[in-house]
RNA sequence: CGGGGCGUAGCGCAGCCUGGCAGCGCAUCUGCUUUGGGAGCAGAGGGUCGCAGGUUCGAAUCCUGCCGCCCCGACCA
């Protein structure tokens, strides 16, 4: 992509409205737009990233075998008044009328649609396990939505719910779902901490919340230091293995971990020495929950067992902001010139900078670079316009990309190339016909 | 929902107290000189001063009402 071509309106001055680093840089770079309070446009820039992290959910939901449905965003009120949750939800949700004055709602959450799709698709316990979920926006009209989009009324989320016949067996679907999470952040380069959550009236451990440490973050959390120490990489398991799937949930439970809402503090100085007891500050970015039957009985997403007995389906629902995620990344990844993007979710994998645009040997020397690295399947942004060497460098370190390489005269008459990486700043002069190699050299393996 | 604050050009702001030509910086456009970390000079364009009403010869400025937005707290992917 030509710089001179797209849509990057940057930004030199910080927004007066953007208080937290996240915000401040998606204005900034351009990735965002306010439209209304917790209500934005998604420019390109920050789209690719969205995109980028929604297919990274996705691949790994789909590895544990969930399949991807796509549910509306306008929700009929009927089912939630057979759920119950029509009266309980309360502001938050938005209620909207239609012409023939049908209650109508902006969904919040999925689980009465979801299962009473299962119900009238599944009848047999044969039918059964079957995990479902959609990537779709939902709109919760948040008291005050704040950070950007971290606090936003509309986001995109990523749920997904499990349905099996029994206990024991929703047990493993919950602890598949624990695992794909952990492999998820892992692959965008963050290390999210699952913490005991509250299971509210249904009780029980399982309900976990995902967390990054953060300084801007919403939750209050104290955990053991042993976690930092944990294989945070995205190692491979046999979904299949139940004890391998929940010796890795074991693992990642053993230590103590837990927000505000959770947290007692006999129990944190009884569980953890004192040496070892760190507090901070943490983003929720993901919440897995087991609810049993609270859903399937009220909206009768009842199997017929082996005996021909019908029992209602035992169910779980996981959530993952997707959209929450994109602020996430940058709180946890950035510098005081922008943003400093993993290179599994970068918008573009190299900003290539022309210091001298329309000198025709940098002109030249930048085109064999572009087309290079797009023969070697590199998505290059080219800075090819006609701005000062100080605002081009500026602007691509605040966009962010793992790579620049920057060509000007000084480089073009030793046929060299100054390659930069972001997040290191370490530069290296390589020559022209072995920057592709050198990038893909360098990269960090692709986890996909 | 309680408390605090803001609304003037794309962004950041001044002007308001004490009513009298709507300004500054950045950005944008043109020309020249520059050219490896946000250049210089000269010129130019861009405004429903959030909206409505009122007071006044005259309102960005004073008064009333409304709307929008931000921040702090109680709640949440």
């Amino acid at each position: 992509m030509r710089l001179s071509q797209y849509f990057l309106p940057t930004l030199r001055d910080d927004p007066k409205e953007a208080e937290i680093v996240s915000h401040r840089f998606m204005l900034r770079a351009g990735m965002i737009r306010q439209e209304s309070a917790g209500i934005y446009s998604w420019l390109p820039l920050g789209l690719r990233v969205l995109k980028k992290i929604e297919q990274i959910v996705r691949e790994e939901q789909n590895r544990t075998g969930a399949i991807e449905v796509l549910m509306p965003t306008i929700q009929s009120a009927d089912l939630w008044r057979k759920s119950g949750r029509y009266d309980d939800y309360g502001k938050e949700m938005l209620r909207i009328t239609d012409r023939h004055d049908r209650e109508m709602l902006y969904g919040p959450t999925n689980e009465e649609m979801i299962t009473d799709i299962l119900r009238a698709g599944t009848q047999s316990y044969k039918d059964l396990p079957v995990n479902l979920y959609h990537i779709q926006w939902k709109f919760r009209d948040e008291v005050r939505p704040r950070f950007g989009i971290m606090r936003g009324r509309e986001f995109l989320m990523k749920d997904a719910y499990s349905f099996d016949l029994n206990a024991e067996d929703a047990v493993h679907s919950y602890n598949k779902m624990f695992v794909a999470y952990l492999r998820t952040y892992a692959r965008m380069g963050l290390k999210a901490i699952p913490m005991r959550a509250d299971t509210g009236p249904i009780g029980g451990d399982n309900s976990h919340e995902f967390l990054i440490l953060a300084d801007t973050g919403e939750s209050e959390v104290f955990f053991d230091k042993d976690l930092h120490d944990m294989d945070w990489s995205a190692f491979e398991v046999d979904y299949d293995d139940r004890d391998v799937v929940s010796g890795v949930v074991r693992d990642f439970t053993s230590k103590y971990a837990a927000t505000d809402e959770m947290y007692v503090e006999s129990e944190f100085h009884d569980k953890v020495e004192e040496k070892k007891r760190l507090s901070g500050r943490g983003i929720e970015v993901g919440h897995i929950f087991l609810f049993g039957t609270k859903y399937s009985e009220p909206l009768g997403a009842v199997v017929q067992d082996p005996d021909g007995k019908p029992v209602p389906v035992h169910s779980g629902s996981y959530g993952v902001g997707v959209s929450r995620l994109v602020g996430a990344i940058i709180e946890s990844s950035h510098d005081e010139n922008g943003i400093i993007w993993p290179a599994s979710v970068a918008p573009f994998d190299v900003g290539l900078i022309n210091l001298r645009a329309g000198d025709e040997a940098t002109d030249n020397a930048c085109q064999v670079l572009y087309d290079q690295m797009g023969d070697a399947g590199l998505d290059v942004l080219y800075d090819d316009k006609d701005d000062r060497a100080g605002g081009k460098f500026s602007r691509m370190d605040l966009i962010g990309l793992p790579w620049q390489v920057i060509i000007g005269p000084r480089g073009v008459k030793d046929g060299k190339a100054e390659v930069k990486n972001r997040a290191t700043g370490e530069r290296h002069d390589v020559e022209m016909s072995k920057v592709a190699a050198f990038l893909r050299d360098n990269s960090p393996e692709s986890s996909a």
